[in-house]
Formats: C-alpha cells, structure tokens, sequence
DNA sequence: CATTGACTTGGAGCAAGCTCCAGATGTTAT
DNA sequence: ATAACATCTGGAGCTTGCTCCAAGTCAATG
C-alpha cells in the first residue's frame, strides 16, 4: 500500500506517518525500487495499534520503546509486558480521574437545567 | 491565602496559579497593598474547579470561556450550560476510546502472562 | 517525452500548557 | 536596618506531538 492508502485507511496524515517512522514507531516500512513506501500488512497492524493507542493517550515516548523491544526479540517479552501493565495502569488511573470529573460535570449540568442556581455565589454550581 | 498556600494546597506551582490568572482562569484575584497575591475562599474554589477539570484533560480554552460568561453574570447561564453538555460529550466519548483501549492492553498483557506468544508474528499480540 | 501530480527527505514552524528567568519590590527575622 | 527569603511582572524557553514547507525525485497520462 502507498502512504496515501494508508493514511485514508486509519485516517492519519501521510505526515504523521512519516513522523511515526521516523521516530521508530513503525519499524522499516519497506520501499519501491524508486525509493517509495510500500506498507505490508504487518506495517498496517503497527500503525492500527499505534494510532489506538495514541487515542487513549498513551505517549509516544511508551511506544517507541515497546517497538524497540519488539524488534529485539523474544527475550524482551517481559520488559514489554511491564510497559503494557504501567500503561494499563495509567489509563486506569485516569479514567477514574475522569469518571469524577464527568460525574461533577453531570451534577453542575443538572443543576443548571433544574434552574436550581438563584445566585452566581452559589459555589457548588461552579 | 498567599500563592505559596495556595500552591501546598492544591499541587499547582505558583508559576501555575500566575499562568491561570494571567489568561483569565481565576478572575480577579486581590492584592495586599503591597501588591501580592491574597486568595480568598471563592479564588480557591475556582483553583479547585480549573484544577478538577484540567485534571481530565477539558481545555484551558473551554475553561477560560467559562469563566468569562460567568463573570458576566446570569444572564449567561444557558451558554455556561452548553459548554458543560459539551464538555461531558467529549470526556464520555473519550472515556469510551479509554475502555476500548483497555481492554486491549488487558489483552495483550494475559497473552504475555499465559506465555501465549510463540512467535513475533503473531500479529494479535500487539 | 513532457507535464501533472504523488512521493521523498531534512528541517522549520506551530499549538497547548506550562515552566523558568531576570530584575525589582515586599516581608520577616535577627 | 540589614540579611535572607518570598513575591511581583513581563517575557522567554521548553516539551509533546504533530504539521507544513522547499527542493528534488518518481510515476502515470496524453
């Protein structure tokens, strides 16, 4: 698949693919003896895992290195799985945080629609 | 409550606390008469608020327009209530990206923990 | 074979959200 | 009153994660 295939395909600018390769997140897509890039599908499952992750977060700087030991080998199966578990945790993490946040929003929101807010004193409504 | 109390209180460096005043987070914070910075309860329930908010990723830009119409008093109150419906919709969608994610980790790591993986190919160990 | 459009690289630029700094002024303890 | 320390302002700098650009090459079409 060309860039342009692919950036349609998971809707990311062929830019941020270049980037994402350039920085080690997608390890050597292949070129066209002309020098162009040539995704295979494993290049495609990388960038559909990337951009996932991406999604809920999760910082590059994690990724890189979890491509890396990937590309080592086998051996590295356990420091990979310990950067998958602190990422785990991290979402988890914030996604309470976020749980509260949305919680209070919902409160605040439902204040305003039961005009209960008679004064802008009125802390809680913040 | 001088900035140094402020900033203990609720993990915000004081660079911080400047930075939200200066782009008009915590409105019109008073001054001693020797210029410095005397949060009263209300600055700090505001502090409190901006600091929940950012804490699940809203927007400073949401915020600052939120606390721009509510300082222009009540009149505003259905656009206040139209930012924090937004806001809501963000957050749940993002939370919802946040699960699926998880659950992906989760995955991934029980493959690691089952010794499941026998082969860097295996595409869905990602 | 010429033109048009996609792709290449390396590097610069940008947006959000802080974070740090300098130089001046305020506050407190001895 | 004089260190020592906190705070002030305005502005510069930093980090993350892209995004854009220039100048050149490759590829497809008439």
């Amino acid at each position: 698949m060309t860039i342009a295939e692919v950036s349609k395909k998971y809707e990311l600018s062929a830019d941020t693919l270049r980037y994402y390769e350039r920085i080690g997140l997608i390890p050597c897509v292949g070129r066209t003896s002309g020098g162009i890039r040539n995704y295979t599908d494993a290049d495609c499952n990388w960038v559909e895992f990337i951009k996932c992750m991406r999604g809920a977060g999760i910082q590059l700087e994690a990724l890189i290195e979890y491509v890396a030991l990937f590309q080592q080998g086998e051996a590295t199966g356990e420091s990979r799985k310990q950067i998958l578990i602190e990422q785990r945790d991290r979402l988890t993490a914030k996604m309470a945080e976020m749980q509260k946040t949305l919680e209070r929003l919902n409160f605040k929101i439902n204040n305003y629609e039961n005009h209960i807010i008679q004064s802008e004193k009125m802390l809680e409504s913040r």
